[in-house]
DNA sequence: AGTGTCGCCTGAATGC
DNA sequence: TGCATTCAGGCGACAC
C-alpha cells in the first residue's frame, strides 16, 4: 500500500554503516520535514549511548525552532534558534525515521530520542549498538570543540585537492588506508569509500602515506571526490524512491567494486585478479591485488 | 606527535 | 533446535 507519510532513512545492511554519503544524505531527508520547525516535545527513552545524552538535552531544546542543518564530517549539527546547537552522529547502526504525521509513528526497539514538532511531523533516532551520539553545544563554539577542533577539511570542498593531501600525508609512515580513515586528515570517510577510492586509484592500501606521488595523489583525491558525489546522488534517488515505497530499498542500488567483496572477479577490464581481503588495524581492507601497487 | 590496540555494543551469521 | 562464538567498525582512551 502506497504510504507517503513514512520515510525511512537507513542502511539497507548492516554491514552498510553511515559515512559522510549517507550522513548527507539523511541530513537532506530531514531538511524539508526540520526546518524553521519549533520543537513542541521530546522523548528521550535512554540517555546511555556510548557517549551519554546530556541530562539537559530535552529542556535545552523544547520549544526551541530548528533553523537550518549542516553537515561537518559525519556529524548532523541542528542550529537552534536560541544559539544552541544539537550535534548528531549516527555511529555505526543509527538510523532516523520520519513521520509527516506523528500519530502514524510506531515504536521500535532502540528508538532512543523522538523529536515532535510543531507541524505535527516528528522525526526518530534509533541505533541498535549505541555507538552513536546526540549531544548539545553552542552556535558560536562547537566548531572549535571536541570532534571538530582538530578536524581535517571536507573532501568535497573545492579547496580540497592534492596539495592540501599531499601536505598532510607526506610525513606520515602509516599505511594510506589508515591516513585517509584519520578524521583528522581528511573528515567523513569511512572503511568502505576509502577501500573503493584506493581501488579506483591503483594504489595499494598498504603503501606508506609518505610514498604517494603528487600524480598519484591527485588522482586519489579525484576519485574521492567522485565516489562521495556518486553515493550522495545515489542517496538523493533512493530518498525520493522512499517516498512512494514501504522502506524495502537500501541507500543504493548498484553494490561496491571491491568493499564485501572477497574472492570475486575484479571489475577492471583486462585485470585477472580476485578481490582479496585483509585487517589493517584491526580492520578490513578489501583490494585488487593485481591493480592495485 | 604519530601510531597501534583495545573496548564499547547488538544482531546477524556461523559452528557444534 | 538451541546455545555459544565470531564478526562488523567509528571513535575515544590509552600505551609506547
Amino acid at each position: 500500500m502506497y504510504n507517503s507519510d513514512f520515510l525511512l532513512i537507513k542502511s539497507e545492511r548492516i554491514f552498510k554503516m553511515p559515512e559522510l554519503p549517507e550522513v548527507e544524505t539523511v541530513m537532506r531527508g530531514l531538511e524539508a520535514t526540520v526546518k524553521n520547525q519549533s520543537i513542541s516535545r521530546l522523548n528521550i527513552n535512554r540517555y546511555d549511548l556510548r557517549i551519554p545524552i546530556p541530562q539537559d538535552f530535552r529542556q535545552c531544546l523544547t520549544n526551541q525552532t530548528i533553523n537550518t542543518l549542516t553537515r561537518r564530517g559525519k556529524y548532523i549539527i541542528f542550529h537552534m534558534s536560541a544559539g544552541h546547537v544539537a550535534i548528531l552522529h549516527l555511529g555505526m547502526s543509527g538510523r532516523v525515521r520520519i513521520f509527516k504525521d506523528s500519530e502514524a509513528y510506531k515504536a521500535e526497539k532502540h528508538d532512543h530520542v523522538v523529536v515532535y514538532l510543531e507541524s505535527g511531523s516528528c522525526f526518530v533516532f534509533n541505533d541498535p549498538r549505541r555507538f552513536g551520539m546526540f549531544y548539545l553545544s553552542s552556535d558560536t563554539l562547537w566548531y572549535n570543540e571536541g570532534p571538530f577542533e582538530k578536524m581535517g577539511p571536507e573532501p568535497l570542498d573545492k579547496t580540497w585537492a592534492a596539495p592540501k593531501l599531499h601536505k598532510a600525508i607526506k610525513t606520515r609512515k602509516a599505511p594510506i588506508k589508515a591516513a585517509l580513515l584519520d578524521q583528522h586528515i581528511v573528515a567523513g570517510l569511512g572503511n568502505i569509500y576509502v577501500c573503493e577510492a584506493l581501488y579506483r586509484s591503483g594504489i595499494h592500501p598498504t603503501r606508506p602515506s609518505n610514498t604517494l606521488t603528487m600524480p598519484e595523489t591527485k588522482t586519489l583525491t579525484t576519485n574521492i571526490k567522485d565516489v562521495l558525489r556518486e553515493a550522495i546522488k545515489a542517496g538523493g534517488s533512493t530518498l525520493r524512491d522512499y517516498q512512494h515505497t514501504d522502506g524495502s530499498l537500501g541507500y543504493f542500488q548498484h553494490g561496491f567494486a571491491v568493499y564485501d567483496q572477497e574472492g570475486t572477479a575484479c571489475k577492471t577490464a583486462k585485470c585477472k585478479g580476485r578481490i582479496e581481503r585483509i585487517v589493517q588495524s584491526g580492520r578490513s581492507t578489501f583490494f585488487c591485488p593485481s591493480c592495485q601497487h
